[in-house]
RNA sequence: GGGCGUUUAGCUCAGCUGGUUCAGAGCAUCUGCCUUACAAGCAGAGGGUCGGGGGUUCGAAUCCCUCAACGCCCACCA
């Protein structure tokens, strides 16, 4: 077989993932084995994929892998989620793109858009992932909108109505004027805007405003909501405003007469120690109009413009009225000043555009009760999180958890199951004649028909269908206690961004306790970020986001994974960098690499030479030790560490020194048995190698022997190494750490002198490390040592360094050059003694004698002794140089 | 305004309950090599006193205090 110099994703990659497909090898089962589950965080049903979406799956992927090559029965559940406001938003606008409006459609017309849009662009987003090599069982593909999730997301509303969990009620809520609906607290995101402040002139009643008169001042950032307001509050204590006391104040421009009240709740100590109280638009002056009774006028439309009932401005823009009110008090001279003023303002998450509150009638979802145990099960690690410092987060919000806002004003969605009576009043139900049957019985009217209810308006939140996505893959609402919800719940791992731990972490706990007694998954894994290189956020606008499946064309799918999960610490932000591709593309070539020179070699049945006896007794070792630490890492979800030591163990340890120890002469053959251990070393290294990289391992696990048909690395098992003494693998390694310093050495006074690679030299070795005795052969074979020598007497013209305190020698006879030795050795020296001083001074110390572990200060006498018995030998070697 | 986190080589990060696996890794850099597995490579080398200051201790990157910078989350000061 001949293999090209470069390793070639394009050729295998689709290959190998339609061969894993073909022979069902994603597909899980329940049976025997332990499972281990993993439910997709479910991406936008119309999304594409972006670099988030990569980093998840990406850990997604490797986790279950690697689950599966640990003999367990691993099932990753894929998914989309039908984002009820963003896609609602999509379609809206290509239909707008049509020239039709929204509201000339009928709802089912609209929903029939829908539908097509979302067959058209749906699940896009879950073929790209394909690319990526995840192992979902697509099989199992769901849809937060299908049949089985929507049964279960309405029959959970009534469990919860008639729980008495939820309401309906008039709030104040977060009004997105842009998509015409409510949203919830979490929906609403706060930023810092340079704004204005603007101090208005309120006069006192019934002076009317003429030359003179008393008046008082607010300060407002939203002057267009003075059509609102109904009264102005003080604070009781405030010295300054007690004049007001009992006034009457006239609205500005407006005109209307409102009351001064009195309330603890204004600050002193801003402006002018005024409010304004416009009870329709503020959540705090709405708490004052209900203290107060005061009368609310909301002067805006769902669309953020004036309405009637603002008597002026009607039909203008919100920040259009802002502009020209500013102009019209000024030429009333209304307008006292204006400061410049930096606020917070709240903004649609979605949408964008600053939230509006707004009285409305909403559904809501007491939380206390579910939020209890989702609270516990985390404080006490029964759910762990990683990194943990999330906790202090979940644990804030569960304390404050206010009633979650579950209607939306939306049609693309679960329609709320509430229907109206002719008569007032309204019933809860799961199906339409359900429906009939209990307002029937609840009316007493035995002649209702399906047409005298009318179903609520309003469709769910979308999270209210995502909270129950670990049960409702498995249908453990609708058929509670089947098969699959028993096998497969509580999932293990889930793995998701910190930014919807209150979305949907959080209320995916109180779904599962509430729903399944039991936990959703063991273990939450917090991704970063995927920032760029200079550490900003990744976004369309700026255009640094490169396109993933560009990556994966130009890199390879191992190479991009193998990119991201470099620089991915969980939890922390990764900064990403295209080189980082590079040097996973890089990895995938050198490991394509090491195939080609193994699998080059003649083997012969001659007898193991020493040196490969050395190497091989070696690596055996080292993959035991990485083994270990393997379990290790991966237990804690460090994932990039785990593939740092992969990499460094097939880079460094396998292929610079193991394949150079064992690799035979040109044109000479292998060993049968070394070989034949190359290539056992080789498999494992794939497999420990493949979570990470499934494709090129796949391709090369394939190469490795005969397999037979189906026969996948995927399904192989890590070598567990039990029968290993790791005490001897240790003390193995050790060794074979010390042999390599020597090599080092050696490699090192050629470099330096420039005697190439090709000059074969004699090395004498002075001390009582066993070391070269017992890698000797594997010395002169890396080092090109011609011979090795125990002197009595310290060699002339030679070279020298140690190792511990073995003493090593290199003849290089006209060679050296005497000058540069003794300065090297000096210097050494010096270095030494200095070394030497810091540790006497230590012993030197009787604080230390007394109060340090035995074991510290016998570790300082070693060194002691170490470093003198290495100032020795420096001494000698000087005068024997000089 | 609260809370959390970060600050260690040019870059990205490891260093858990204080003491030779404590100053590390990868990348980048420098030097020499196209040595028939790999120049997307090989061999070798240099580089930080651990954000600043103070303290505890025989001993601190590691514990405490303080200051600073950056980041994130939460909060109804208009």
């Amino acid at each position: 077989m001949e293999l090209a110099s470069k390793y070639n994703p394009a050729d295998v990659e689709g290959k190998w993932y339609q061969y894993w497909l073909d022979n069902k090898l994603f597909s899980s089962k329940p049976d025997g084995r332990e499972p281990y589950t993993v439910v997709i965080p479910p991406p936008n049903v119309t999304g594409v994929l972006h670099m988030g979406h990569m980093l998840n799956n990406t850990i997604q992927d490797i986790l279950v892998r690697r689950a599966r090559m640990t003999g367990k029965n691993a099932c990753w559940v894929p998914g989309t989620d039908h984002a009820s406001i963003a896609t609602e938003a999509k379609v809206v606008n290509k239909l707008a793109q049509e020239g039709i409006k929204k509201t000339d459609l009928t709802r089912d017309e609209f929903l029939k858009h829908a539908w097509a849009w979302t067959e058209e662009h749906g699940g896009i987003i879950l073929k790209q992932l394909r690319k990526l090599g995840a192992s979902c069982d697509w099989d199992r593909t769901a849809f937060t909108m299908d049949e089985e999730r929507s049964r279960s997301v309405i029959k959970v509303f009534v469990d919860l109505y008639n729980k008495g969990l939820i309401y309906r009620g008039v709030r104040m809520v977060n009004w997105d004027p842009k998509a015409l609906t409510a949203l919830s607290d979490e929906e609403v995101i706060y930023k810092e805007e340079h704004s204005k402040l603007y101090y208005l002139k309120y006069y006192v009643a019934p002076s009317g405003g003429v030359e003179g008169a008393e008046y008082a001042i607010v300060a407002t950032t939203r002057p267009e909501t003075i059509m609102g307001d109904t009264a102005m509050c003080i604070n009781p204590n405030d010295p300054k405003n007690a004049w007001l006391k009992g006034k009457k104040v006239i609205v500005p421009l407006v005109n209307r007469v409102i009351p001064v009240i009195e309330d603890e709740y204004v600050d002193i100590e801003f402006g002018t120690g005024c409010l304004k109280v416009t009870p329709a638009h503020d959540v705090n002056d709405y708490m004052l109009g209900e203290k107060y009774n005061l009368p609310s006028i909301d002067i805006f439309n769902d669309n953020g413009t004036i309405s009637e009932a603002a008597g002026m401005y009607v039909g203008m823009d919100r920040f259009d009225v802002r502009k020209q009110i500013e102009k019209d008090l000024e030429a009333a001279g209304l307008l006292e000043k204006v400061e410049a003023y930096t606020n917070k303002v709240g903004f649609s998450e979605r949408t964008n555009v600053p939230i509006e509150p707004k009285l409305s009638m909403q559904w809501f979802l007491k939380m206390e009760h579910l939020a209890k145990p989702a609270l516990e099960a985390v404080m006490n690690d029964d759910i762990k999180f990683y990194p943990a410092k999330y906790k202090n987060t979940y644990k804030y919000w569960m304390e404050n958890i206010k009633d979650w806002c579950i209607s939306r004003q939306l049609w693309w969605g679960h329609r709320i199951p509430a229907y109206f009576l002719p008569e007032g009043g309204y019933v809860v139900a799961e199906t339409a004649e359900e429906a009939l049957a209990l307002a029937k019985e609840k009316t007493g009217n035995a002649g209702l028909t399906m047409a005298d209810l009318r179903q609520d308006e309003d469709c769910l939140d979308t999270w209210f269908s995502s909270w129950l996505w670990p049960i409702s893959l498995f249908d453990g609402i609708n058929h509670p206690g089947n098969e699959e919800i028993k096998y497969y719940y509580p999932t293990s791992d889930l793995v998701t961004g910190p930014d919807i731990i209150f979305f949907w972490v959080a209320r995916m706990i109180m779904a599962g306790y509430e729903y399944e007694g039991k936990m959703p998954f063991k273990n939450v894994y917090f991704t970063g970020i995927v920032r760029d290189k200079l550490g900003r956020k990744m976004s369309k606008s700026l255009g640094n986001s490169p396109d993933p499946l560009e990556l994966i064309a130009q890199y390879g799918a191992d190479g991009v994974r193998m990119g991201m999960m470099l620089a991915a610490p969980a939890g922390n932000d990764i900064l990403f960098d295209e080189s980082l591709c590079e040097q996973g593309r890089n990895f995938c070539n050198k490991i394509w690499n090491a195939f080609r020179l193994v699998k080059g070699w003649q083997v012969a049945d001659t007898e193991q030479p020493e040196y490969a006896a050395i190497a091989t007794k070696w690596f055996e070792a080292l993959l035991a030790k990485a083994n270990d630490e393997l379990k290790d890492l991966f237990g804690k979800y460090r994932l990039s560490e785990a593939l740092m030591a992969v990499y460094r163990l097939f880079w460094d340890e396998f292929s610079s020194w193991y394949l150079e120890l064992v690799k035979p002469a040109y044109g000479e053959p292998i060993d049968r048995q070394t070989y034949e251990r190359t290539l056992a070393f080789f498999e494992e290294l794939l497999t420990m190698l493949h979570p990470f990289m499934p494709f090129i391992t796949e391709e090369l696990w394939q190469h490795l022997a005969e397999r037979r048909p189906g026969e996948s690395i995927m399904t192989a098992q890590l070598n567990k190494h039990e029968g290993t003494n790791m005490e001897c693998a240790l003390g193995e390694i050790s060794s074979m750490e010390r042999m390599k310093e020597v090599v080092t050495n050696i490699r090192n006074i050629r470099a330096q002198r420039n005697i190439s690679p090709k000059q074969a030299l004699e090395l004498l070795v002075m001390g009582d490390d066993d070391t070269i005795v017992s890698h000797k052969a594997a010395v002169m074979k890396l080092a090109n040592i011609s011979e090795v020598g125990t002197p009595s007497e310290k060699p002339e013209n030679a070279a020298s360094f140690l190792v511990g305190t073995t003493e090593y020698f290199i003849l290089l006879l006209d060679l050296i050059d005497t000058e540069e030795e003794l300065k090297k050795l000096e210097a050494d020296l010096e270095y030494q003694e200095g070394f030497l001083q810091s540790v006497l001074k230590k012993l030197g110390n009787e604080k230390f004698v007394n109060n340090a572990p035995a074991k510290v200060v016998e570790m300082e006498r070693k060194k002691q002794a170490d470093a003198e018995s290495k100032i020795a030998a420096l001494k000698d070697s000087i005068a024997k140089l000089k």
